[in-house]
DNA sequence: ATGAAAGCGCTAACAA
DNA sequence: TTGTTAGCGCTTTCAT
């Protein structure tokens, strides 16, 4: 008794299960093409061929397979066919995130990329952290996409090795892959940098700051470099107090800005190292009396209509991801074989503030 | 002979089809779980055991799996697992255009609340096209997304019946669904736009201009409702070359709002029905020399900074998202049942150009 | 033109 | 603790 008992319970429960599966089934309830195919009285390949629209069916037939296509609600599992073609058809994006104005055109313009090849895009934010940078790429390669547009967090991505040896295409944008060897698509963070500021000496400014991102972004040390490009090449000695790099939290730049501007010898411009910076100098400036020449990196919304307008080198986010995106998918038709590295130029737009004279 | 030479070839071919699948195997060349199983000497299950972390596994055995996993660069096929669990652990999100600022913080919030449930965000951009709205909505159920966060932009979404039916948790945000029942997170537009309309009355104006979005948007609707409630409380009859609605094209705001501005009786103050709308007509106004007063629907960085500042009816896009996205996964929790309709308020702020009197 | 059978890589259910 | 078997829903291959 016992053990007949379990016994058959366990087989009770079994047909239990069995028939939930059948009735409530995984996926809500979805129609499959055994489904569809039983109601159109049709072998399931028929239905495979409707779906996919491949030749060898008369109309009739295909009438009476849509029929029941409809009338059930079918809608072919993708997931299936993935595990069967091995392509996903869809792309993974992965930036820090979307909620920057600067990321926004980036990823839309990835994204019109991939749907002009038929592809979806997948993206995630890795809000800076290496850490979540790797989760989120590995995430995306289990769901085997087929490519990855990379913007990165980390400065190691020898974990996507094995990645890119299994066929994964990646490009990496804004900043280059940290020790393995990838496409890269790059504005010119060096010469943007080291022109804007040129552009504030040749206004007659020696005494410039620049408040820039955490050193370890790439985009933030090349700017930084620019900067010094172009104080060395005017001769001009840079003072520590003139530098100030760290996250782009309104209250560190405000800080680091109000203290540029403060003292006995205190910066008559200063260069901002990307457009979160901008945005918190402008207001910074706007609250002192004493007018500072400003040059920021990237554009910003409305920075003609300010009194001065804000003079900035500005780079194509838009072109940044449709060039990053279309090399992956060059990599995926297999014309591209070297890793290359492409960098954008930028371009100055000049609308007052980078044109005011020093103050003293 | 003749039958013998092409069933030998056909055999052939099969070998190399065969060697060809195994070593350049789909997915480029990944390994499986059987091919990690192997290398280490234990089962597939023992394998599916290790990589899932499911218990009762001995340590040593683990130990091995894993050296087997790390050697191969074994990387879980998410899509075979998939099709065998029935959950993607992804949500899809339909918006407008990704590189409008006001969508970038509604999409992130959205997806800190997918991680938050360890689910992925696959976004597309519908262009404002309903065909398109279709089309992706469909790509991303094919895919099997565990929810969908739709930004409608078309106005029949009956289309999605037999995938709520079938289990898809949905949420329509910013704009209601067309036709069907479901979940809706808006911002209070109507509510919102008289506000801001009220408060430009409140200072003196009689001759208010209205420019918005195209009227088959729900949200340019409501607000040309709050806008004509607004005039009706204060007993002001509204003239039809008051109201100019249509894309937010700037040319095509440009036009409207200069129009408005010139002739016998010009409007004295405008309400842009958004944030693309307002940035064109901050524009107009700069280059008029008459102070003209506005208050725009939605926030816009740096408005604070302009002179006058903007006066603005702010929603929260951030809110937004994350409503509709905790009410996705109540929904798949199956917490809720009935479709509601969720307001958000929106909020008055004062800046300058709102409280600017009428010029004449 | 149509269909039957095999199997993609994984997990669930069961057995050992 | 570990392994075996049977699918998930589709496409591929091959027969009919």
């Amino acid at each position: 008794m016992d053990r007949r008992i379990p016994v058959a319970d366990r087989t009770g429960q079994r047909i239990v299960a069995e028939t939930a599966r059948r009735s409530e089934n995984r996926y809500g309830n979805r129609p499959t093409m055994k489904d569809v195919a039983a109601r159109a009285g049709v072998g399931l390949k028929t239905v495979s061929r409707v779906v996919n629209g491949e030749p060898g069916v008369t109309p009739d037939t295909e009438r009476r397979v849509q029929e029941a296509i409809d009338a059930l609600g079918f809608r072919r599992n993708d997931s299936a066919r993935v595990l069967r073609k091995g392509s996903t058809a869809s792309i993974g994006l992965v930036l820090e995130d979307l909620a920057d104005p600067f990321y926004g055109p980036l990823s839309r313009s990835v994204e019109e990329v991939a749907r002009a090849h038929g592809a979806l895009l997948i993206n995630g934010s890795s809000a800076e952290d290496p850490e979540r940078e790797q989760e989120l790429v590995l995430a995306l390669c289990a769901r085997r996409v087929d490519g990855l547009v990379v913007i990165p967090a980390g400065d190691d991505h020898r974990y996507l090795e094995p990645e890119i040896k299994a066929g994964v295409a990646t490009v990496f944008v804004d900043r280059p892959a940290g020790k393995i060897d990838a496409d890269v698509v790059l504005s010119d963070s060096f010469g943007g940098a080291r022109e804007g500021v040129a552009h504030l000496i040749a206004h007659g400014h020696r005494r410039i700051g620049f408040i820039g991102d955490m050193p370890r972004i790439h985009t933030a040390a090349e700017r930084l470099r620019g900067y010094r490009a172009a104080m060395e090449d005017a001769g001009i000695p840079v003072e520590d107090a003139w530098m100030s790099l760290g996250v782009t939290d309104p209250r560190r730049v405000r800080k680091a800005a109000e203290d540029m501007l403060s003292g006995p010898a205190p910066v008559t411009a200063v260069f901002a190292g990307n457009n979160r910076v901008t945005v918190t100098v402008v207001r910074v400036i706007a609250e002192r009396g004493r007018p500072v020449a400003l040059v920021g990196f990237d554009d910003i919304e409305l920075a003609d209509l300010l009194q001065p307008g804000v003079t900035v080198v500005a780079q194509d986010a838009a072109a940044l991801g449709r060039t990053a995106a279309e090399r992956l998918f060059r990599q995926l038709d297999g014309s591209l074989v070297t890793p290359e590295r492409i960098e954008l130029p930028t371009r100055l737009i000049t609308r007052g503030s980078g044109e005011l004279p020093p103050a003293d």
